[in-house]
DNA sequence: GCTCCAGATCGACCGTCATCTATATACAAG
DNA sequence: CTTGTATATAGATGACGGTCGATCTGGAGC
């Protein structure tokens, strides 16, 4: 015989109903959301935005002794700054004698930037 | 009379040489810098990076319910997650009934996007 | 050798963040 | 009104991050 049984949320759940359509899993993209957000955590300082935005303006390699004056911050402030964003592999730096340069590496903005769009 | 005197680096420095060309005063920047770290810093996160990534492939409002399965993470913690998306301008969401909803805000990523290029 | 200078590193302090459990809120259904 | 369900909030905790002063490193010049 059968039996005319309302179901529960819970069994209409289980047999299949749904409060919108399935999505995509996302785990394909795990790695690189994790480099997309070693990326954005490099960016996510005011000092290092600026850090980068004066080194891409500059078009070429500037010397750390410029770049402490520009900002109210200690010498090892923005040194830290600097590490930070060479270690996220979007700067990179060469000493000179006394001097060490920066500069903006080329590609590991565009990929975020790609992502974004 | 005149001296023949060795200038020492402090000296040159003073007197106008340097290391490399003078920079561009970033201070103009300050406060777009300010933006751009803030919505770098919701991207911070490689679960905000997902969220975002799945908001953004499903191009459509998207069920908290189905959220939070595809992570190894608990609710209250998903949705701390969307939470911090939401106040950066990155999602939107609005609820019916039970259920919550959350969808991409247009131009936000965008002008991350733009600065990046 | 010694001294000076630019820059990096260290160690400490303190605020912020990611995560959890527990609880609250708000709605739906009986 | 009571129960259950979906999401949000609160509070606690351990890890991380920004900042500084002090110190180290290594090259330049005497």
């Amino acid at each position: 015989m059968t039996v005319d049984l309302e179901l529960s949320p819970k069994t209409k759940r289980a047999a299949g109903e749904r409060c919108c359509e399935p999505v995509v899993y996302p785990d394909v993209q795990r790695e690189q959301a994790v480099r997309m957000a070693s990326v954005a955590r490099a960016l996510a300082d005011p000092v290092r935005v600026q850090l980068v935005d004066v080194l891409r303006r500059h078009a070429g390699r500037v010397c750390v002794c410029e770049l402490v004056p520009l900002f109210d911050l200690s010498q090892p402030t923005v040194s830290h700054h600097l590490k930070v964003l060479r270690e996220a592999g979007i700067v990179g730096s060469e000493r000179q004698g006394l001097w060490a340069y920066y500069f903006v590496m080329p590609g590991v903005l565009g990929e975020l930037a790609a992502w974004l769009r």
